[in-house]
RNA sequence: GCCCCCAUCGUCUAGUGGCCCAGGACGAAGCCCUCUCAAGGCUUAAACCGGGAUUCGAAUUCCCGUGGGGGCACCA
């Protein structure tokens, strides 16, 4: 037998706690979790919290409690701890200055004393000039002895990585193949900040090191240090992972990068960009990841997937690397679908929340008789209410005008409904068997059309001109309940 | 300003020199089904950014434009 063996892969999610997460960071995760799943390997989260200023407080709660609900569970992270641990970047110091003092001795980084002011004002000044803003130097001049000197006297210091000012340097891409850059035009690049915690540079690679990570899946925001990266890796001699840079998701104009700005937009329209949202919204967790997995790979075969089938089909090769504008449309699409694909008792639970939010006292044989009737009907789970919120409440207040079925006044639909009424007292039980025939008997004998008699009994018992089909609701609805409103209905067109 | 990346229907994509007068999905239009609304079935319209080059042959390779995106911090 021939055993075809992939290397399992360790992939990471690894953002920051500044915000809300949202689709590109949730679709980037994903990418790396169907990594790790489809080679057998470990997918782990890891917390990047070097900007202390700009840290929000619930922020890291909300990537856990987001990537659960997406079911992208990690196998190592800050809340769940792991072999590789710490997992969040403020509790590795220690860990980022023991490689920084070991590039710092072999002549790969120095110190630099130069004050924000100063390093500003050079920055303006190259940018009156026209010439590309870099840093200039100067710090990089000094003798180890003299930048000895200045940190025993306690200056604050930075350390920044010593660029090959000559050279190019190549960078592979998985999706894109070689970058070729100008080392020029790379920077000395801050690693260690005055606070003593490190930048993205230095610790992600680090981590990424120290965490065993074969695949590093980010965005393509990252494509243009990705030279650096390549760098300060070469200079640890440390082995290279496999860089895949993901596309970046566009406002679905698809003029511009998607920014929270579009998540204000899409919300007067029922859709949101952050993961937190969605959810109330009513979208469905495979709802979501169906839509952001197809933005940006391109699947064998098979639009609709759940996560287990995506682990299957998935590929990194088949990613894509060109930008991708959302569609909420699609969105709905995929999110109706999935409804549609749930079981009844399993839908069922997930529409009580949406039910009980609106105050409603929900009956769960009930719930569970509605659902066949209403699941191809919703687009997301809060559209239940739409269709089935009549069936927990006492009555229902049909506006007077929607009684009067078309082409007929008030005083006719009176009579259709006074009838109609007589055909239903007559059974002793409502059910879908029973009524339907002798009400399609009364239609056929009067002339009239079904839409006609249907259309007013549907606003007498449900209360809205759009429902589930008619006599499957009246069943659920029940005898005693349907007789009253359709009497109540006759008073109400009487009185017209 | 400089650098990097990308480029197939409106949108997401398939396509790795002949299988492509370019396939699928969403959306759109029409028809069927039908008690409303959906769902479902069938059908239609809709694209290789432009120009050169290589080749018997190019959506597919190369070059130049153009358009779009990203980056140029003691932010990630």
């Amino acid at each position: 037998m021939f055993i075809l063996s992939v290397k399992p892969a360790r992939t990471r999610f690894a953002p920051s706690p500044t915000g809300h997460l949202h689709l590109g960071g949730a679709r980037t995760a994903l990418y790396a979790y169907l990594l790790a799943k489809k080679t057998g390997g470990q997918f782990l989260l890891r917390i990047e919290d070097t900007d202390v200023s700009r840290t929000v407080p619930g922020a890291e709660q909300e990537i856990f409690d987001g990537l659960r609900w997406l079911g992208l569970n990690y196998d190592e992270g800050p809340d769940i701890g792991g072999p590789y641990g710490p997992y969040r970047q403020t509790e590795r110091r220690e860990i980022y200055h023991k490689y920084i003092d070991i590039l710092v001795k072999s002549g790969h980084a120095y110190p630099c004393f130069c004050t924000p002011e100063r390093l500003d004002a050079v920055r303006q000044e190259q940018q009156k000039l026209k010439v590309n803003p870099h840093y200039d130097g100067t710090c990089r001049a000094l003798s180890q002895d003299e930048a000895a000197r200045r940190i025993a006297n306690g200056e604050k210091h930075v350390v920044r990585f010593k660029m090959a000012q000559e050279g190019v340097t190549v960078a592979h891409d998985h999706l894109r193949g070689d970058i070729t850059l100008e080392n020029k035009q790379l920077n000395d690049q801050v690693l260690l900040k005055t606070d003593g915690l490190p930048t993205y540079h230095l610790a992600a690679m680090v981590d990424d090191h120290e965490m065993g990570i074969t695949h590093v899946v980010r965005g393509s925001e990252w494509l243009g240090t990705f030279p650096l990266h390549v760098n300060i890796v070469r200079a640890f001699g440390w082995e290279e992972p496999t860089w895949v840079h993901l596309s970046v998701f566009l406002k679905p104009s698809g003029k511009g990068k998607l920014s929270k700005r579009d998540s204000v937009d899409a919300n007067k329209d029922g859709y949101s960009v952050f993961i937190k949202d969605m959810q109330d919204l009513g979208f469905t967790p495979e709802g979501v990841l169906n839509w952001g997995a197809l933005m940006g790979w391109g699947v064998p075969e098979g639009d609709v997937m759940n996560l287990e089938q995506m682990v299957e089909r998935f590929s990194i090769d088949s990613l894509t690397p060109s930008p991708a504008a959302i569609n909420f449309q699609k969105l709905d699409h995929f999110n109706a679908t999935h409804i549609r694909l749930f079981t009844t008792e399993d839908l069922a639970a997930r529409l009580k929340p949406y039910f009980t939010r609106e105050g409603l006292n929900v009956n769960d044989d009930t719930l569970l008789k509605i659902v066949p009737l209403i699941r191809e009907r919703l687009v997301t789970l809060d559209d239940c209410l739409a269709f089935g919120a009549f069936f927990f409440k006492e009555d229902v207040n049909p506006n007077p005008e929607d009684l009067i079925a078309k082409g007929l006044d008030a005083k006719q639909s009176a009579q259709i409904a006074q009838r109609a009424y007589q055909i239903l007292e007559e059974q002793p039980t409502i059910s879908h068997e029973r009524c339907e025939p002798p009400l399609r008997a009364y239609v056929e004998e009067s002339g009239l059309n079904a839409n006609q008699v249907f259309g007013i009994l549907r606003v007498a018992t449900t209360g809205q001109k759009v429902s589930p089909p008619l006599f499957e609701s009246m069943e659920i609805i029940g005898r005693e309940k349907c007789l009253a409103r359709i009497k109540n209905a006759i008073e109400v067109l009487e009185k017209i």
